[in-house]
DNA sequence: TTGACATATGAGCGACCGCGCATATATAAT
DNA sequence: ATTATATATGCGCGGTCGCTCATATGTCAA
């Protein structure tokens, strides 16, 4: 039996996933690099949302970012992530 | 970009593994069959909530259920679970 | 059929959380 | 300095959802 508190540890993963703003951001940062505008452009969420999630994604270690001007480009902090999401990907759209 | 149906099928997905309750039956469910009383006493879940989410992972077809007498066996529906769970537990606690 | 045990289910409450709004901060250009 | 643009953040509301409690259903034994 496998220990609670690495359980838990998962289970704050899973929530990590688990809303359509923060997936879809997510799934847009699979595909690549972009700042918050274009984020907020192309997945048609407000820019207080965005912000709000991609903090969240920070401060849990998920993206890093890296400013060019006026610029915040955030991008997927490791391969994990990808992986995660692209195995729960291909199992909920495949039966 | 991938489509927003297909993001929200997958945000369902996680949805199921994000909460710490559900993701202990999912995990003890992983080693094998398990009736619902064996999985109160061994997590210490109370039967109704036990019997709430299981009815759950039911509907969500994670899950399958056998009688057995005054029994009901659970059990994983198929593979795809476990792979999600493993691949998910082994990034959340590796780092 | 009555009682004991196993499981399921409906109702209602409380906590959590994503969002919008307003505003703050940061950078650059004029 | 002022203004425009880009991003961040605090607050409060509303919806979601997991829990408890009570009760229902199902199965077996006596």
């Amino acid at each position: 039996m496998k220990p609670v508190n690495e359980i838990d540890k998962t289970v704050t993963l899973f929530k990590l996933f688990s809303d359509p703003t923060r997936l879809k951001i997510i799934a847009m940062l699979v595909e690549g690099e972009y700042c918050v505008h274009e984020i907020h452009d192309t997945l048609n969420i407000s820019q207080s949302s965005v912000s709000h999630q991609l903090a969240m994604l920070r401060e849990r270690n998920v993206v890093k970012t890296r400013r060019e001007g006026k610029l915040i480009f955030y991008s997927l902090k490791d391969e994990h992530v990808k992986e995660l999401f692209e195995t729960a990907y291909a199992h909920a759209n495949e039966c």
